[in-house]
DNA sequence: CGGCACTTTGACAATCCTCAAGTCTCGTGG
DNA sequence: CCACGAGACTTGAGGATTGTCAAAGTGCCG
């Protein structure tokens, strides 16, 4: 078993405020594992054996409808949890995930979880809560699908995703991590012609910056109005 | 305080297995709760004060978006939890909750959850149990709404209406509760219109039957064709 | 029996998907 | 180092689904 320092994990929310004893008993049930980009970290219901922690990378999660489609759930950021079937008392993965980037991922088996969650109530609590963040995410992406026009859908999933994981460039905020126009479509419900319409339109209107698998927003206020259907409208 | 009988909530699903004295406990802090039909249990935003069981009845869920947009998140049936902010550290009520018919709901202050979750494991994992099936069912419905068409859609949630909720009665299965064209809009992401139009439609093909807040299915099979997009054609 | 909420139905329009045909970018292998 | 191929992206045309607007039924509660 390598051993792992514990300046990986200390700080991130799940293990707040623990103490040395405490984070090296959380480390020592793990292993630290890379994967490289684009490959499957678990998939969609396989028998769930593990739980994960991001450590580095962005992951992107995929679930599929047993007539072949797919949606993109989420991305993790570092710092996110994955894969935590076990919290919900789910014996396969509910989605698959997919290492968008090169990523290092902490690995628990589930066999360690029983005893994290009696020994570490904090850890716990945070893991629900982000279960319970999760939850009203995507209710919040069910009223704009429900609701809302393509054009104000994928500003909003533009603004999200730069604000959850943007970097700053010189041109503006680049989502870090590399992002297809289908993957954009597969957060929206729409189709990628759709995403690539609408972004080749506002770049020509100076609000976005494409490229291929990359996006850079250089004007988010103006994708707010955009997103809040409140856009001067131009003559033709 | 009243006394709550035992038999209320043994072999409820959270409460399965406990010991008379665990129900006593878990009882002893409960209040039981009559809310009349389309009265409000709580309120989204409201700070979340209690957390409650249904005994009795059906309870609509349904959150409203900044811009005043609806959507029916879900039916509560007997014996289903509801209001659980506390468990996904939430401070304040995700949704709001209003009785579908007369309701009696038991109801703890949240002052009772630290000792409800550290004397009775089982209730706590079963409590997320819940929780993350109602993650899974959201993602199943929003890959409906983003690849399906209205109908399937339709078709889809008149079945699931029925599977979870479905009374037995001459003509067919029945919703147990009052249901609008309006709801069932908001539950598929489409209007009332288009649900009424459908509706209309399999009530003269033999599928249904129609009334005021009131649909009873008659042929599931042949709905079942048509949520999964495989009925036949019939000529114009 | 009056009024309100729910429902039906029609006509029309528009958003957005589908289908199709390319162009562009990048990584790989010769 | 260059050529090639595959995946990613763009753009156009056309049309179907479904929302919008409008108006008129219908059932139910008080």
């Amino acid at each position: 078993m390598p051993n792992l320092d514990k300046s990986l994990i200390a700080g991130l929310p799940p293990f707040q405020d623990l103490s040395l004893e405490d984070l090296d008993f959380v480390l020592s049930h793990a292993r630290s594992v890379r994967h490289p980009r684009d490959s499957v970290i678990f998939s969609q219901g396989e028998s769930a054996q593990s739980f994960f922690l991001l450590l580095s990378g962005h992951v992107r999660v995929v679930r599929t409808s047993p007539e072949g489609d797919q949606m993109v759930v989420r991305y993790i950021n570092e710092g996110g949890l994955l894969g935590i079937a076990i919290a919900m008392g789910a014996p396969t993965y509910p989605a698959t995930a997919v290492a968008a980037v090169d990523c290092i991922v902490l690995t628990w088996p589930n066999t360690a979880w029983p005893q994290m969650q009696e020994r570490l109530p904090s850890f716990c609590t945070s893991t629900f809560q982000t279960i319970g963040t999760r939850l009203q995410e995507t209710h919040d992406r069910f009223l704009e699908i429900s609701n809302e026009q393509v054009e104000q859908r994928i500003a909003r999933t533009l603004l999200r995703l730069v604000r959850q994981a943007g970097r700053k460039s010189e041109e503006g905020i680049a989502v870090d991590f590399p992002i297809t126009r289908q993957d954009i479509a597969e957060m929206t419900g729409t189709t990628l012609h759709s995403v690539s319409r609408l972004l080749s339109g506002w770049e020509n209107e100076g609000i976005v910056r494409n490229g291929r698998q990359k996006v850079v927003v250089t004007d988010p206020q103006q994708l707010t109005l955009i997103a809040e259907n409140r856009r001067a409208r131009r003559r033709a």
